[in-house]
DNA sequence: TATCCGTGGAT
DNA sequence: TATCCAAGGAT
């Protein structure tokens, strides 16, 4: 294993470089302001870093113009109801987020009078912010030479120095190498721009090393096994499980109604509203009891989601309200008129598509 | 350190 | 179709 200690004219050179390609291929993003102008709004940066951690760019583009529409600022956002918070995110993912947003901006609203704190130290400190996010918002917001180290990142860096050590065993040498290649000038600029070059010319499969800006810096492309870092451990396969939701529906005020629960606040599409179901959980199929004694149909088809470290395929059983509603669990009456607005997961979103597809069969 | 936590696009 | 992966954090 070669030891990562970038000579400090390389790194400067690697800079250099790296800002200089960015000013010329910078992406316009609404959360970000072009090079060479005055950084964004740092509740704007936080926002979209949150909603950035694990999701795609497209993905986020939709979300975080209706946040910013809804809830433009720290204030607004820590006075929202939960609830409504919670239906915005739905379809998103990583629900955590969304809880710890909430809980971040109630914080920065109550302990710090509205405004983020100005250092990744600081910041690092509030909910849903960790290391990666605390860098990113320190160098791109205030201007801290931080070192921000994300996939992308560290993909471009393991290439950049040939780090052969198997991820994520690699992450202390890799941010060491950060810190030695972020400058003190531009580093949130510096910072995007190696996410960008992650996300475009160094990627994954197939990386365009012949248009890289750092390719006369790369120890990788010239040993020719760029393509083959970072190194990974191999994944666990994912267990398949089997669960059903409950399709509890009434003739209301407003047409048709569906009961919806609200999910324990921790643990699988925490605080979401959602379908009554049978428990199934990651490591466990659901008992298939339905919540009350009723005239059950049992629809034909299923639901197949994918989660993260599990596959599910959700059944589903439809009745009419009960005659005793005390049976129910807790939750409340939903207009299906109004279904898009009650903020479903991805996963009961479908299973309510299955539900209703079949109503208009009979 | 390892596990849990969504979703949709690319290949 | 199956697999991998993304601007990670909390526990």
């Amino acid at each position: 294993m070669v030891a990562v200690q970038p000579r400090t004219q390389y790194s400067g050179d690697i800079a250099k470089l790296l800002l200089a390609h960015y000013d010329r291929h910078v992406r316009a993003l609404p959360w970000r302001s072009p090079p060479g102008t005055p950084p964004p709004d740092p509740y704007r940066v936080w926002l979209s870093e949150v909603m950035l951690q694990q999701t795609t760019v497209a993905a986020v583009f939709g979300y975080f113009e209706k946040f910013t529409k809804l809830w433009p600022d720290f204030a607004a956002l820590a006075a929202a109801d939960d609830a409504d918070v919670m239906a915005a995110w739905a379809g998103l993912g990583y629900y955590s987020r969304a809880r710890n947003l909430l809980k971040c901006a109630r914080a920065v609203v109550a302990e710090h009078g509205g405004q983020l704190p100005k250092t990744s130290v600081e910041l690092g400190k509030l909910p849903g912010i960790g290391p990666y996010t605390a860098a990113a918002i320190g160098a791109i917001a205030f201007g801290e030479r931080a070192a921000v180290v994300d996939a992308n990142v560290e993909r471009v860096v393991a290439r950049l120095f040939a780090v052969e050590t198997p991820l994520p065993a690699a992450k202390p040498e890799i941010r060491a190498a950060v810190e030695a290649i972020t400058p003190a000038d531009r580093p949130g600029d510096f910072a995007q721009a190696m996410m960008d070059l992650g996300a475009s010319l160094c990627s994954v499969r197939a990386p365009q090393c012949l248009l890289c800006p750092l390719q006369s810096h790369c120890a990788a492309h010239a040993a020719g096994i760029a393509e083959q870092l970072p190194q990974k451990l191999a994944k666990k396969a994912k267990p398949q499980r089997v669960g059903m939701a409950w399709w509890i529906e009434r003739e209301g005020a407003d047409g048709r109604e569906i009961w919806l629960v609200r999910r324990p606040p921790h643990g699988m599409l925490g605080g979401m509203r959602a379908l009554p179901d049978d428990g199934w959980k990651a490591r466990e199929d659901g008992d298939s009891k339905p919540p009350f004694p009723a005239d059950w149909r049992y629809l034909d088809g299923e639901v197949a989601h994918v989660f993260t470290h599990f596959s599910l395929s959700l059944r589903l059983a439809v009745t009419a309200a009960p005659v005793d509603e005390s049976c129910l669990p807790d939750g409340e009456w939903w207009s299906l008129k109004r279904l898009d607005s009650a903020g479903l997961p991805t996963l009961f979103s479908k299973a309510a598509k299955l539900a209703i597809r079949a109503r208009h069969q009979d």
